[in-house]
DNA sequence: CGCCTAACGTTCGGATGGCTAACGTTTATG
DNA sequence: CATAAACGTTAGCCATCCGAACGTTAGGCG
């Protein structure tokens, strides 16, 4: 009983929302995978290259340039603390803040995690030619504009 | 002290992966929320079409069409079942299964789910023309369906 | 016929990403 | 000085996706 329509496609699987999500899905995944084989996952990732690419600073001004909650912030940071890719002081300057910086370790496995991203893209977009990436590329980043504009922009929403 | 380089624009921002997770993100948010308005979430769309669209089955087979995990599937019937969209009853012909069969009222608020599906589309897609709309629906269904063939296929592998 | 495997439903729990609420400490501002 | 604001922290929720385990029931095969 379980045979009569076991080919019928579903009407929602055309959904652009659909396509959207299933797709992010796998993309997830791969890259989840990427960072795993390497003991990371997607937050550690962005908190290390924000952190390369802001130099130091406080957990809420990397929660802020990162994206990241500042209540899942603490944990990433604990995670990395530990394993000495990252270390925190107290800003002498300000009590309230602690100071976030990158070791050369942190480094190190920054290198590793961005090296996994790369190959995680090619696996990702395989089936399309170069102008198809680019092509789908832009038209995500309108939509993500588009939307980022519309919600409290994530990056740069004070100036 | 945070204002040192609060315009760069981070650089894995562009990474394919990333704005296809962002993007989804959206999408998530915009669908999730109109499907909440009406009290329901994805997994309630779901199944609530999957039941129309291949008619009364077990829990299983619906799991199967529907890409819901089966340890997912049982709290998703209880919940539609406990309002009245969806009944449960056992298989006469093999009692270990359940068959699971749409009510009127489940057909009801399918037509709801489905209107609010169909707005979010609009919403989701506003800043894009229909050819573009339809190029990207194009590449993204390029894209999934080589990653499905790759993972296991979530629909017919049986066949 | 009996056994063993497989399918089924169920419960429990974990991972990830995103988010809210509360609270104490510290700084800044009126 | 007093009040407001920022900071870090803890705790918790939600949705989707997933795996492990277990008892029950059917089916296939010797």
């Amino acid at each position: 009983m379980e045979n009569p329509s076991e080919d019928t496609p579903a009407r929602w699987q055309g959904l652009p929302s659909w396509l959207l999500s299933q797709t992010a899905n796998h993309a997830h995944r791969l890259v989840g995978d990427g960072f795993s084989a390497v003991g990371a996952r997607g937050y550690h990732y962005r908190l290390l290259a924000t952190l390369e690419q802001s130099g130091p600073a406080s957990q809420a001004a990397l929660g802020r340039r990162s994206g990241i909650h500042l209540s899942d912030m603490v944990a990433t940071i604990n995670e990395l603390a530990d394993s000495g890719l990252v270390e925190r002081a107290p800003d002498p300057s300000d009590r309230r803040r602690n100071i976030i910086s990158l070791t050369s370790a942190g480094k190190r496995q920054l290198r590793r995690l961005e090296k996994r991203l790369a190959e995680t893209q090619e696996e990702l977009l395989a089936p399309l030619s170069p102008e198809e990436r680019q092509h789908l590329t832009k038209l995500l980043s309108r939509l993500l504009d588009h939307h980022n504009r519309r919600t409290g922009t994530p990056e740069e929403p004070w100036r």
